[in-house]
DNA sequence: TACAATAGAACAGTGATAGAACTTAAGGAT
DNA sequence: ATCCTTAAGTTCTATCACTGTTCTATTGTA
C-alpha cells in the first residue's frame, strides 16, 4: 500500500491537485502531457499508474478522460471523533456553531448508532452531575424510554436535556435540579432529537 | 544490533533527526554531502550504512532518495489510552485491579504529563458532578495547589478525591457532598497522589 | 599500529522519458 | 444492427541521466 512516492510522483500529484479543475473536463493524457511539458503519454501513463497504486488518484479502466483525484476519505487524522454540533441551555434552541468542528469521543462513551457532541450551558441538570460546561454525547433518535435523559424541543424552539417519562396522552419532562419542576406536555408538543449516552468534563 | 555508534556517526544521526523534515523530497547523498560539508559520497554512504545496521535509518536498497529515519512507532493498538489502575472510593484505600486495563481518554480531558484512570465508588463528590461508576482522569503528581481536586492518601490507607486547602501547618480536605463534613489533617497525615483533569460518565 | 574519516574513481541500478505498437471505447455511416 | 473510423488509454522497449554502491588510497588521531 503507502509506498513512497518519487520525486516526479509527487510532482505530477501535486500538479493534479492544483489544476485538475480547470480542465473543462477531465483531460487527456495527451493534454496533461503538454501541460506538464512531456512528449510520451506513455510515460505519464506509467506515473499516473503509481499513482493510482497508491490510492492518490481514482483508476480509470480504459474509460476517456478518466483521470480524477481518488476521494480523500481516507483521511483519519482522528479515529473516533464525532461533530461538535453546538450549545444545548435549558429554554433555548440548540445554539449550532457554524464553523465545523469535532471533539474525540472514546468507543465505550458512544453508540454504535450515530452520535453527536453538545456543550452544556447552564444547571439544569446539575443534580444528575451534568454541569455547566460539559460535553455530552448523543445518540441520534427520535424515540426514547422511559427514564433515559433526552435532547428534546419542546414546541418546535426550546430545547432541553431532561429525564423523559411518556404516559397515556402526556409526556413529563423532569429536570434533576431540584429547584425546578417537572413540566408535562402534549406528545406533539414534545420531539426527541436524542438520547443521552455519555459526558466528558475537564478540570484543567 | 545496539553497536556503539562512532562520534561522526552520532554527528550525522543527529543533524538527520533534526534536518531530515526539511527536504520537500528526501534527499539524495550528494545534497547531504553539500549539507554537511562533505565532498565524497563514498564516505557519506559508509556511515549511513553504519546507521543502518544500527537500526537507526530505514534501510534503502539501490532506492533513489530512499534516506529516511527508522519508524519506531510500534504503538498503534490504541494511541490515546491510558492505564486503568482501580477503584477509588472515600475512606479505603484504592482498590488496584490485578490484571492490566487501559481506557480510551481523549486528548482535551488529559494533560502533558503522566496520567491515568481510576472509576469512583460511592458519592462521596456528588455535589461537585462526580457520581458512583464515573471514570476520572487522574495527573500524577505528589503536590497540588489549592483548589484543585486530589486524589489524596490520608494516613498511609485511606484514599479520598477531595477538594484540597493547604494552610500553615494544616491541611484540610473538603468534600463536595454536604452530608460529609471537611476533614483537617497535618501536612505529614496527607500525600497526594495526583489531582484531578479530567472526568468521564456512560449512560448505556 | 590500528582505526576512523575522507576523497575520489569506477561500477551498477533506478527513474524518467520518448516513441512505437497495440487495445479499447465512442460515434457515425452504410 | 453491423461495420468502420477515430480518438484515447495501455503496454512495451530502448535510452540516458542521475544516484546509490563498492573499492582503493590517503590522512589524521588515539
Amino acid at each position: 500500500m503507502a509506498l513512497a512516492l518519487t520525486r516526479r510522483q509527487q510532482e505530477i500529484y501535486d500538479y493534479l491537485k492544483e489544476h485538475l479543475w480547470e480542465f473543462p473536463h477531465p483531460p487527456t493524457l495527451d493534454e496533461l502531457c503538454t501541460a506538464l511539458g512531456l512528449s510520451s503519454k506513455g510515460s505519464l501513463h506509467k506515473q499516473i499508474q503509481a499513482l493510482i497504486e497508491a490510492g492518490l488518484v481514482a483508476p480509470m479502466n480504459n474509460r476517456r478522460r478518466g483521470i480524477r483525484l481518488a476521494e480523500e476519505d481516507a483521511e483519519l487524522p482522528d479515529e473516533n471523533a464525532l461533530p461538535m454540533m453546538g450549545y444545548i441551555a435549558a429554554g433555548r434552541p440548540i445554539e449550532a456553531i457554524d464553523h465545523q468542528e469535532t471533539v474525540q469521543v472514546p468507543d465505550f462513551l458512544r453508540t454504535s448508532k450515530s452520535c453527536y457532541v453538545l456543550q452544556v450551558r447552564g444547571g439544569s441538570m446539575i443534580e444528575e452531575g451534568i454541569m455547566d460546561g460539559d460535553h455530552i454525547v448523543i445518540e441520534q433518535r427520535d424515540s426514547a424510554r422511559n427514564g433515559e435523559i433526552v435532547v428534546a424541543l419542546v414546541d418546535g424552539s426550546e430545547a432541553t436535556l431532561k429525564r423523559i417519562e411518556q404516559k397515556q396522552g402526556a409526556v413529563i419532562l423532569h429536570p434533576a435540579n431540584s429547584t425546578m419542576e417537572a413540566m408535562t406536555y402534549s406528545p406533539d408538543q414534545v420531539q426527541i432529537q436524542g438520547i443521552l449516552v455519555g459526558q466528558m468534563r475537564r478540570y484543567h
